[in-house]
RNA sequence: GCCAGCGUAGCUCAGUCGGUAGAGCGGCUCAUUCGUAAUGAGCAGGUCAUCGGUUCAAUUCCGAUCGCUGGCUCCA
């Protein structure tokens, strides 16, 4: 094995253990779903200041109520503050209660926050003396020369950098929310330990105002949409993280999907589709199996040959390209894929359609000449921005990920690949942070996060050069100089997957599509029976128009009929009774409440215009 | 994977300190023919997640398994 191979594979080692690859699943969860529904905090405003200092009670308050505590950290965040103990009681949400009342206690006695300054020795001491271990180990951690803090309140010592708000009783309203287990410094390996996460405001008034989004979060939680808007379901029978879209819901997907295909066509892209197995040898030459193989699902013996189930599309692309010569002529070569691909997440982190383990991403391979690619970059980021137009996404950030230290490819690659990925982002005026050193192994990147209805902010597009890949499979084309170069691959994902996908749509709108998306655009509710034949001509009207009717004929009252539309969240209601009959028109009650009359040409004109703005 | 909690009708949930279960919605049937968010009556529907243990008796207690939910360094 020559220097160059032993140099990758250790990469391709430390590789598999960072999960650098291109996952294009982010992890999801309360946390990550209301880091940006509040603005950043500070670290020097008041209101961190004083969670910490809540977090410092609610610690002094767990150490009088429960014996054994040993204490780690509690730092404020953004939405809060959190601390993590290891104690011999398991915390309930039924011991909330009686925290927090210890807590209002603590702070009513009023104790002053004290800071005291200390040698490392004395610090040392004072820790055996409260024998806590994890702050022992927290102490080493401070950097020799830096400034050594306790402070203190009440009965209260704790190693800490401060600040905190002068006494207790500056800590104002809070609420204990949740109790979860974490690792200590989050390395598996370590110990558990359980965490209180709770909130604090100035005022009641935030306080509440909070609660009430995590409450308006939950009612549009895609997962409760999915199941009472009979989109999709997961089920134990098939398996965790695996899909099946209803047929309300594949309806979506499916207008989703030629949505995109449409404007892949319109965007210089051509569409391959490529088997969802492939032999062992291909994973190989990939690399897959050396650094991905943890996230694939075990291989099956097919003629006493092994073949894998793909986690990812790159490689057929590949071969798709390699099936011929390539001329520079050829290039760029853009194609795309809905290609569908397994991995292997840990049972624990799979949330609803946000994260799973068999999804379709929307993946397309870029080939092209090294010239050809700051153009093709400026290209694929605007191409971006028009298909989250269609479903009502503008406010967007980029975030440009550059070499880490680990990195295949050469040093100049490199900078003209960042240098093109940072050009095309200025030139579409895109707002973005650079992520230094947080590249793939393989390339550059942009992730590019979109911001929904009610602030929260999503990773949702993806754009990465590989220069392993080529490498690996040795891609060539012929240039103008009749020599062989190597192409350059990028490769991008704009929704990431369209499980994913779907479901943030789908708590974006909360559940009311927009009328081009939704898979029942409009209701026609028949006064009586008597209405039914005259229901049936103004279906038969609409449906040969290209709309997507139905009817409500249930021997129920009309408001009732309504009622169930609209908790469906049918966007177009029309009520026929014997009035619209006699004069052909119809009665239009929209999703939002308004109501008007007309003629059915006026309704379809109406509509038609809806669907084209896809408003 | 790990920690904690949870799993009762299609859905949302109540209940049983061990004696095999109930509501509302939904479904079906009948009556009603009604004007912008719920007409009335009746009926059907459950191996109380699965498997094992304790017990005269388990949906209830114990254990395992499966699944779901909240989390698992915004660093003293």
């Amino acid at each position: 094995m020559d220097i160059r191979k032993i140099f990758t594979l250790k990469i391709l080692t430390y590789l598999a253990n960072q999960h650098k690859m291109i996952t294009l699943q982010k992890r999801v969860g309360f946390r990550e779903i209301f880091y940006n529904l509040l603005m950043k905090l500070d670290k020097d405003s008041d209101l961190y200041k004083m969670r910490h200092s809540a977090a410092h009670v609610m610690a002094a308050a767990v150490c009088r109520l429960y014996d054994d505590v040993q204490l780690d950290i509690g730092p404020p965040t953004n939405e809060g503050f959190y601390y993590d103990f290891d104690v011999p009681h398991r915390f309930t949400p039924e011991n909330f209660e009686a925290i927090e009342k210890e807590m209002v206690r603590f702070i009513q006695e009023d104790h002053p926050f004290e800071c005291m300054e200390v040698s490392r020795e004395e610090a040392k001491q004072i820790i055996a003396d409260q024998h806590q271990k994890y702050k022992l180990e927290r102490l080493a951690d401070i950097p020799e020369g830096d400034k050594i803090t306790f402070y203190k309140c009440g009965e209260f010592v704790d190693l800490c950098r401060g600040p905190h708000v002068e006494r207790t009783g500056h800590v104002k309203t809070f609420k204990l929310l949740s109790v979860a287990g974490s690792y200590y410094r989050g390395r598996e390996t370590n110990p558990m330990l359980q965490r209180l996460y709770a909130t604090a405001y100035n005022h009641d008034k935030e306080l509440r105002k909070y609660l009430k989004q995590l409450e308006e979060a939950k009612q549009r939680d895609h997962r409760k949409l999915g199941k009472a808007l009979d989109l999709f379901s997961i089920q134990e029978d098939v398996g965790p993280g695996l899909i099946l879209w209803h047929p309300k819901g594949a309806r979506i997907r499916s207008l989703i999907e030629d949505d995109w295909k449409q404007k892949h066509f319109h965007g210089g892209y051509k569409l391959v589709y490529t088997p969802h197995i492939g032999k062992a040898k291909l994973w190989e030459t990939s690399g897959h199996l050396g650094f991905y193989k943890e996230s694939m699902f075990a291989p099956m013996d097919i003629e006493g040959m092994e073949y894998f189930t793909k986690p990812m599309n790159c490689p057929f692309h590949i071969k798709i390209y390699q099936s011929q010569k390539r001329s520079y002529r050829d290039l760029p070569l853009r194609w795309a894929e809905l290609g569908t691909v397994y991995r292997y997440e840990k049972a624990g982190v799979l949330h609803g359609l946000l994260r799973v383990r068999g999804f379709t991403q929307d993946d397309a391979h870029i080939f092209c000449a090294p010239e050809q690619v700051e153009e093709e970059i400026k290209k694929v980021i605007r191409f971006a921005i028009d298909v989250w137009k269609d479903f009502g996404f503008s406010d967007i950030t980029a975030y440009l990920s550059t070499r880490p230290d680990k990195a295949v490819g050469e040093a100049n690659q490199w900078e003209k690949a960042t240098a093109s990925l940072e050009q095309a982002l200025q030139a579409e005026s895109i707002p973005y942070e650079v992520d230094v050193g947080g590249g793939a192994f393989y390339g550059p990147k942009i992730d590019m996060k979109v911001k929904d209805t009610i602030g929260r902010e999503w990773q949702m597009s993806t754009v990465q050069f590989d220069f392993n890949l080529p490498d690996r499979f040795n891609m060539k084309y012929v240039g103008e100089d009749g020599k062989e170069h190597r192409p350059y691959m990028v490769h991008r994902a704009l929704f990431g997957s369209l499980e994913r996908f779907f479901g943030i749509l789908l708590e974006h709108h909360a559940g009311a599509f927009p009328l081009w998306l939704a898979p029942e655009q409009i209701r026609v509710l028949p006064l009586t029976d008597h209405q039914f034949g005259y229901a049936q001509s103004v279906i038969k009207t609409l449906q040969e128009k290209g709309f997507r009717v139905s009817q409500d004929i249930r021997s129920e009252k009309v408001g009732a009929k309504i009622r169930k539309a609209q908790i469906e969240k049918v966007p177009y209601m029309l009520i026929l009774g014997p009035k619209e009959e006699d004069s052909g028109s119809v009665s239009v009650r929209r999703r939002s409440g308004d109501q008007s009359s007309m003629t059915i040409e006026g309704l379809a004109e109406t509509i038609m215009r809806e669907i084209n703005a896809k408003a």
